[in-house]
DNA sequence: ATGTATGCAAACCATTTGCAATGAC
DNA sequence: GTCATTGCAAATGGTTTGCATACAT
């Protein structure tokens, strides 16, 4: 079991690379193995990611790379589309894999700021579905604010006890 | 016509100081000047705004505030929801009104950054109806990231030329 | 050999913070 | 009078940039 999902994981990541080859070869960019150490990175063990993570994952395996490639190759791997891109209200990006992610939407909790996935079919089959005059759709982030069950329970609790 | 519409709009920013002063009041907050000339300035000229811009227009209007009370009075109104944050792939954060500003999702030029608003009533009510275990839905962001149609068109003129 | 990509350090810039002065309560 | 809020200026921190060096082509 663990054996067939490791060859899984192998295979998506030999396709991702793939996928890079085409998008570099195509536009002329150098095939440096910096860019594919940080492909391989993203695609072994980060599904959700900072920059920081990233950076501190990438020392301790032992490839080390400067921040400025990091952001160069993000910026590559985002046109490409290998990568999403995502900012919920702070200041601070997060990304995640964009290939062969079951693709989920993102419920943020406005008290505690947490971020959980939240996977809908219906919803992203109307959304991918709309005809939009004027634009040609590539892809889409739906982003749904309010409170998670641990922080409406707390505020609940708060109030019983503000009770004059 | 056009006296319909301004006395509307003074309506509509008559009730949003109503909805702050009722936000202030109930968590004991001061109701200074500087917080209602901000509101009313959102709810007269801005509709889509940054920081900067809204700075500007504030000392346009001949009511100086500083950027640490801009930055701290949007604070105060997106947390009783009569503003709105987006952040769209850049550094810089925009803002828009939440109340009575007609509901739409977002479309995002991946070429040229451009921003159009998405006006769709199905997917509106899709999402908005949607049940959540665990989770209390206050608002949501849709963002759909493609190409526009000046880019669109742009790009297959170019890909003629480049042909061999 | 050529010129793109890298690493480093400095620069950038939106946002945040500390603190003294102001003014809402 | 008290203490939250303001303005100012400095600090913060994620991201970008300039430049000399390394290395993909």
């Amino acid at each position: 079991m663990l054996k067939i999902s490791m060859e899984k994981e192998n295979k998506v990541r030999e396709l991702v690379r793939q996928k890079f080859t085409e998008y570099l070869t195509a536009n002329k960019f150098r095939k440096t193995p910096e860019r594919y150490a940080i492909l391989d990175l993203i695609y072994t063990d980060q599904r959700h990611f900072d920059m920081d993570t990233l950076y501190e994952a990438m020392n301790e395996r032992n490839f080390r790379v400067s921040r400025a490639t990091l952001y160069n190759t993000m910026q590559l791997l985002l046109e490409c589309h290998l990568v999403l891109k995502h900012q919920f209200g702070q200041n601070l990006s997060f990304y995640e894999r964009a290939y062969n992610n079951d693709f989920h939407h993102h419920l943020i909790c406005s008290h505690c700021n947490k971020v959980q996935e939240y996977k809908d079919a219906e919803l992203k089959t109307a959304i991918q579905n709309k005809k939009i005059k004027g634009f040609i759709p590539e892809h889409y982030s739906l982003y749904i604010y309010g409170l998670c069950s641990a922080c409406a329970r707390e505020l609940k609790k708060n109030k019983k006890f503000n009770k004059p």
